[in-house]
RNA sequence: GCGGGUGUAGCUCAGCUGGUUAGAGCGCACGCCUGAUAAGCGUGAGGUCCCCAGUUCAAGUCUGGGCAUCCGCACCA
């Protein structure tokens, strides 16, 4: 990169050349952004900005792909306005950003899309291969039918993102890359197949995605049944522990000692397989009617209330923890037998311990329910089944996938319907400790209005589990803005990491390259040439689509190998883009790419890891989370290293927005009426980038006031005057030369340079956006208007100064803002100097701090300027002393002495600004204002500490002017108050001076202004005079004539006017551009003015 | 239920490691300014800084507890 100062300066031109586009000051920044477009697209200057600087140090930008078939929304807006900041930001910097687009084109979502257009919604299809053949045809080309909308969207944004070769997750070779990847997974032996407990819909067995389930409506209130039932407790084999604890009992308790568990669904208890207790609480043993129970302390008095004429009585209490181990007769004994799980009722296993029906320990089994003993069907439940395999215990599947029952007198039943024969079965036993109702939520499946059934079914995982730790210490790496994610939401997310379950029972989707031989054994294909190898047959044509790939067999060692039925989790083929959009293909420990594919594994590696990609929250659990787990199994490294996480944008009163409450906000509509650069502007500015948005289009239409509009104003301003004056802007004085006021305009631009560059460097728009807000403001509402009449010189006294500054700042500006609002930074550029320097503000070079022009001093002393002026109109205003009018003269001080001597430098800004003949200067310590002392908590609050209320009461004591002479010779003082004595010096007080009531002042922050509102008849007369000419300036405006126009005019006027009038004759007429000025009724355009009538004529 | 965010003016939001009299923009009322003119500036009303307790000379800021709200996870025998 260069060391030399990168931005384009004004470079010596003859008049003639400085004419610049006229400008629109109130402009539509439709049409306006229609036209950069335009000579973007025809320019190619997102094609410049990626191949002019090829070679050079590359920033890594991701592009998260979007669903292609899902329409582009307000959410998107936010997304890609950060997206494309900080890489355009890079590429004026000197970097080379590939912004490769992307497409996510798998999944559910397109599913669904195509099932609603063949009406087969909700049910089991794609039964036949025919059908299947269709169903992803039509899957296919569905993906692309937002593809216009989305063209639109991306480029009225200004997103520049390479859409001429993005990557598509259902192209063969994005496939194959993401089976390659896979393979290398197995090769790590973090492949497995495993159950997990998933909801089904079980009249038509199908799994319901976590989506359709999270709705809250799908949850009812329903009464179901409540039972307690006895688990007799084997005496022979209780562990010693137990036996400890429980020796207290004699010979009969004993015999009839059972667990008491509870369940509110009594058609899992024929698949029982374990017991469990929570470690950490009280158990007792309890004698009642049904004999000695064991429940969890808390659960005594419930239990009690059950049975009321025969509350229990505690025998003895224990520790959960003494539980473990404990054998039971399961409720129904023959079904594990039956089902052919265990060979005989109470097996044991090599190492001696039984194989089930025992009491095991769980963190989530609390008494606050039941009766804090927990019975466990890990086939029908998470929490179970997660149990279970801790324990080594195997599964029962006593109902089917169909919700239908296997075991029991209650065979064949839906399993919600088995309830009751199970409960009077149980009762019949003697088993049933008590059976109720319970009103709770239940879920549903809303299409078929079955109830949920939770069923363990058979998967495919990544042991992600094995390397959670590894992910957390890779996630520490990263930088997380806001910073709280890392350790907060991701973090979370990857402490109670499970095993990445990554296969899917549908249609559409990377088919899992998963070929298993029916003796189980399993081979993972990498590429389409081993699948080839493996066949025998070249498949380089081959659609790696179900239904042609499940006809894909092969023969190993005389075993035939079929293709697993499954589809890949779309969040695998996401997480998979670093490597699979640059197609690359490796052998299986991912150091040496296969034969032919090197330039595709030079690509990945030049573009591994991003250092930034940024979407919202939510993909914590998605993208975030699937780009870190591959990038930390196969690289053992973050894939990115700074990430921008998005908060959500909701309606401006905090509601979703959805399209069933129709407040979903249309982004292009947007664009067209504010200009994508003011909806860019609010997306930076409205808030921190993490947290939630309250979106209104009142808040968009502020933002392009404030900002957008501001900044057009002053560069309308700009060209209106420059195309008038045809100022020489090379021949301006060298910066040093010019006046005060212009130096301070440059030193805030460095400043401004230098925090807008600070800002974006950490990742931080928003700060970057308020050091731009605070210049431009400056910009427009002190130096142009400080300086407008150095902007309409007469007769050929042309400010070059003034033009050269201004000119130069806006410029800078354009580059600035380029990042954020690129559409009006590109207007500017191009106008105001896209001659000189480069084609476009996006291939210039991102401007540097010049030290040297950075001034604090001045900046200093100019924010007291505006103090005081500020403060003198807030005087005006509270005092009713119109501006206009002008007064003798007033009194100012500022807080210190340095700077009230700066004041005396600017004395004449400060009689222009507040229109006064005179100022007058407080320095020392005068009678004119009561003075009043404050300590200055944060120096002197460190020294005295618990003295402090002592020597606040001392300063509020003392002689306040005393004590500010000592101030201002700079000597120390001493107070005193409640006996004892304080020695301070001028730092630790602060010295408040105040105006006598009545007087025109007031003060702030140390600054004093007080006026003298004495009117003498000449001052009168003046603020006639002025009055005089603002009315006829109005008159102008209102008769349609240019700011340059001259004219003649008549005044007809009488009385005070009259004499104010004659008195400042020329005034007026240079002030209006009069070239005659005559007295008494006149032609033309008449208008009332102050005390008459005023003509006015164009000449 | 668990985890995280947020809670400051009517609205949208700033307030750094505790420290001077809590701010900005918008909106409202009033006024000012204007050779940028469908912009600009100021004043005023409007605040229990969500609540309670604690630490401290000093709390919007730190600690604990609670409430509200949003998001995520879990949903339970």
């Amino acid at each position: 990169m260069t060391t030399t100062d990168p931005r384009p300066t004004t470079s010596p031109t003859t008049p003639s050349d400085t004419l610049f586009q006229p400008v629109n000051s109130q402009p539509s920044f439709r049409d306006l952004e229609a036209e950069v477009l335009n000579f973007w697209q025809e320019g190619h200057i997102f094609e410049q900005t990626q191949e002019r600087q090829e070679g050079q140090p590359e920033f890594v930008f991701y592009e998260g792909p979007p669903t292609a078939n899902g329409r582009p929304a307000l959410h998107h807006v936010l997304a890609r306005s950060f997206k494309d900041l900080f890489p355009r930001y890079k590429v004026m910097q000197g970097y080379h950003v590939t912004r490769k687009g992307g497409w996510d084109t798998h999944g559910l979502p397109v599913e669904i899309s195509v099932e609603k257009k063949l009406g087969l919604l909700g049910r089991n299809h794609g039964a036949s291969r025919a059908e299947l053949e269709e169903f992803n045809r039509l899957c296919r080309t569905s993906v692309w039918e937002t593809i216009q909308e989305w063209n639109t969207f991306t480029e009225r944004l200004g997103y520049w993102v390479d859409l001429s070769d993005p990557y598509i997750t259902y192209e063969n070779e994005y496939v194959e890359s993401v089976w390659n990847l896979l393979k290398r997974l197995h090769a790590q032996g973090l492949l497995a197949q495993d159950y997990k407990v998933v909801p089904l819909s079980p009249r038509i067995s199908t799994t319901l995605s976590r989506a359709e389930l999270g709705e809250v409506d799908s949850y009812r209130m329903v009464d179901d049944p409540s039972v307690y039932v006895r688990f007799p407790v084997i005496w022979d084999t209780l562990p010693e522990r137990a036996h400890a604890a429980l020796s207290g009992l004699t010979g009969e308790d004993r015999q009839n000692l059972a667990l008491v568990v509870w369940t509110t669904t009594p058609w899992t208890l024929p698949s029982n397989t374990l017991a469990a207790v929570n470690a950490d609480l009280t158990y007792v043993v309890a004698r009642s009617e049904a004999g000695p129970i064991i429940v969890a302390q808390e659960a005594v008095e419930r239990l009690s209330g059950l049975h009321k004429n025969a509350p229990l009585e505690v025998l003895t209490t224990f520790r959960g923890r003494d539980l473990e181990g404990v054998e039971y007769e399961p409720p129904f004994p023959e079904v594990a037998t039956e089902l052919g799980v265990v060979s005989e009722l109470h097996e044991r296993n090599a190492q001696g311990r039984p194989v089930m029906h025992f009491v095991t320990l769980a963190d989530f089994v609390s008494a606050e329910d039941g009766s804090g003993v927990a019975h466990e069907a890990p086939a029908y439940g998470a929490e179970d089944l997660e149990l279970a395999r801790k324990y080594g215990v195997p599964l029962m599947f006593g109902v089917d996938d169909h919700g239908i029952l296997r075991v029991t007198g209650e065979r064949g039943k839906f399993f919600k319907d088995a309830d009751k024969g199970l409960i009077a079965d149980l009762k019949a036993r003697g088993l049933m400790f008590w059976a109720g109702t319970l009103r709770h939520r239940y879920p549903f499946h809303d299409r078929t209005g079955d109830p949920i059934l939770y069923f363990a079914k058979k998967g495919w995982y990544i042991r992600t589990n094995s390397v959670a730790d590894r992910m957390l210490e890779e996630n520490q790496k990263i930088n997380w803005v806001p910073a709280n994610i890392k350790n907060g939401r991701f973090g979370n997310w990857l402490e109670g990491n499970v095993d990445w379950a990554i296969s899917r029972e549908r249609y559409w989707g990377t088919p899992l390259p998963f070929w298993l031989s029916e003796d189980g054994d399993l081979r993972v294909v990498g590429s389409v040439a081993e699948l080839s190898e493996l066949t025998g047959r070249d498949l380089t044509d081959l659609d790696l689509h179900r239904p042609y790939i499940d006809d894909i067999t092969f023969e190993l060692n005389g075993n035939t190998y079929r293709r697993v039925p499954e589809v890949l989790d779309v969040w695998f083929d996401s997480g998979s883009m670093p490597y699979a959009q640059w197609h690359l293909l490796t052998d299986e420990t991912g150091e040496h790419a296969l034969p032919g594919t090197e330039a595709q594994k030079e690509l990945f590696e030049r573009h591994f890891p991003a250092d930034f990609i940024s979407e919202a929250i939510d993909q914590t659990r998605g993208w975030f989370y699937s780009l870190h787990a591959i990038s930390t199994m196969l690289y053992g490294q973050p894939a990115y290293k700074n990430v921008i996480c998005l908060g959500h944008i909701v309606d401006e009163h905090g509601a979703k927005m959805s399209k069933s409450k129709g407040n979903v906000v249309e982004p292009l509509p947007l664009f067209d009426r504010y200009g994508a650069d003011s909806v860019r502007w609010y997306m930076f500015m409205a808030s921190d980038p993490g947290d939630q948005k309250r979106f209104s289009e009142r808040l968009v239409a502020e933002a392009q006031r404030n900002y957008v509009n501001t900044l057009w104003n002053v560069y309308s301003f700009f060209v209106l005057y420059a195309n008038l004056d045809r100022p020489e802007l090379g021949a301006a004085p060298d910066v040093s030369q010019r006046p005060e006021i212009d130096r301070w305009l440059l030193a805030r631009l460095e400043e401004t340079v230098r925090d807008v560059t600070t800002s974006l460097d950490a990742y931080d728009a928003r700060g970057g956006g308020r050091a731009l807000e605070r210049f431009v403001n400056d910009l427009s509402n002190w130096y142009v208007r400080r300086n407008r009449s150095r902007f309409w010189g007469e007769g050929g006294q042309v400010d070059v100064s003034a033009y050269a500054t201004l000119h130069e700042a806006l410029l800078t500006v354009s580059q600035l803002t380029a990042p954020f609002t690129p559409f009006l930074a590109e207007a500017m550029y191009r106008n105001l100097g896209g001659g000189a320097g480069a084609q476009s503000v996006h291939l210039t070079r991102w401007p540097q701090v010049r030290a040297e022009r950075l001034d604090e001093r001045l900046t200093a002393e100019m924010a007291a300027v505006m103090k005081v002026v500020e403060l003198g109109r807030a005087v005006r205003g509270a005092h009713n002393l119109k501006t206009r009018q002008p007064l003798a003269s007033v009194t100012v001080r500022a807080s210190t002495p340095e700077l009230t001597e700066a004041l005396q430098r600017s004395q004449e800004q400060i009689m222009e600004e507040l229109n006064v003949k005179s100022v007058r200067f407080l320095e020392g310590v005068t009678d004119l204002v009561q003075y009043s002392l404050r300590p200055n908590l944060p120096v002197i609050g460190k020294v005295y500490g618990k003295a402090l209320p002592a020597v606040r009461a001392a300063l509020a004591q003392a002689d306040a002017a005393a004590v500010a002479r000592a101030v201002q010779q700079g000597e120390s003082f001493t107070v005193e108050a409640q006996g004892q004595t304080f020695t301070l010096t001028g730092e630790q007080v602060l010295v408040d001076a105040k105006a006598p009531e009545g007087v025109a002042a007031a003060e702030d922050a140390g600054f004093l202004v007080a006026f003298d509102t004495t009117l003498t008849r000449e001052l009168v007369l003046e603020g006639l005079a002025r009055d005089l000419v603002r009315g006829i300036q109005e008159a102008r405006k209102a008769a349609g004539f240019e700011v340059q126009d001259r004219i003649r005019l008549s005044l007809d006027l009488r009385g005070d006017a009259r004499e104010a009038a004659e008195m400042w004759r020329a005034f007026i007429a240079g002030e209006v551009l009069a070239t005659e000025l005559t007295f008494g009724p006149g032609e033309g355009h008449a208008s009332e003015v102050e005390g008459g009538t005023a003509y006015l004529t164009r000449l």
